[in-house]
DNA sequence: TTAATCTTCTACGTACTGTAGAACATTTGC
DNA sequence: GCAAATGTTCTACAGTACGTAGAAGATTAA
């Protein structure tokens, strides 16, 4: 499976929230990324600031996983998601679900755990289509 | 996220089919284990045995996951799956779920994308729960 | 009590991830 | 147009996870 590392992840984190406040975005340099990650280390308060260097290469390796796509044109570079953090999502329940033999199983007993008001979600989303 | 390296996954697939096929069923010795392996050979034809000992270091870092259990009274010790192999995918659906923020969101598409015939099935779970 | 069987310890190669310096390329200010 | 600033690529290394299994120690059986 695709999974990523923790630093990977950070990135994605941020880059997918800037596609969703601004769908139109062309993107953020590694410059920029690099400060957005300081701010918002994940273990509590510190903003540790990394290497240019580093996020690049984390930017390199997402993009050859195919998750991150840049504007190799101009210059900075500006890197953004390739999907939105939602799409990622459903193709990793789907990979996690397509490798048990017995999908609707699995389907079920999912369902069975998910929380009242999501199941009332689900009734809506399913009763429409 | 807790992801199996191949023959990890290899050995709990052998586990759960063991599991499902006898729920009562008291596992399986590291010989016996090898012995299915070996038939059971991901990529196509051949049966490649293994040493027992990969084996056995394969089910003790099984067992430090948490997904294999083992009776270390009896000799020779007997392996047997912690959850079954569909318990075992939902923990992975809700752990990926619950890496987004917007739950619900990322349902809603994931609903979108199952087969019609699921669809069905979903709703008729979900309309008697 | 020795031989057979089983388990634990230790170890190594490969791959992935976090991390970043050194070297190379491009842009910009003068 | 060129030097300084800025940006990108290459290379590298440490840590961890996994596949793999030999050597040594423990237990059972003949």
């Amino acid at each position: 499976m695709a999974t990523l590392g923790e630093l990977e992840r950070a990135v994605m984190d941020v880059l997918w929230s800037q596609n969703a406040a601004d769908p139109e975005e062309t993107g953020l340099t590694a410059n920029e990324l690099r400060d957005l990650l300081a701010q918002t280390t994940a273990d509590g308060a510190d903003g540790k600031e990394l290497a240019v260097t580093t996020v690049l290469t984390v930017l390199s390796r997402l993009e050859k996983k195919g998750l991150v796509q840049r504007g190799r044109d101009i210059r900075p570079h500006r890197y953004r998601a390739v999907t939105s953090r939602e799409e990622h999502t459903v193709e990793l329940m789907h990979e996690v679900l397509g490798s048990a033999p017995d999908r609707e199983a699995v389907l079920a007993r999912f369902i069975g755990t998910v929380s009242e008001q999501e199941a009332e979600a689900l009734r809506k989303i399913l009763s429409s289509s």
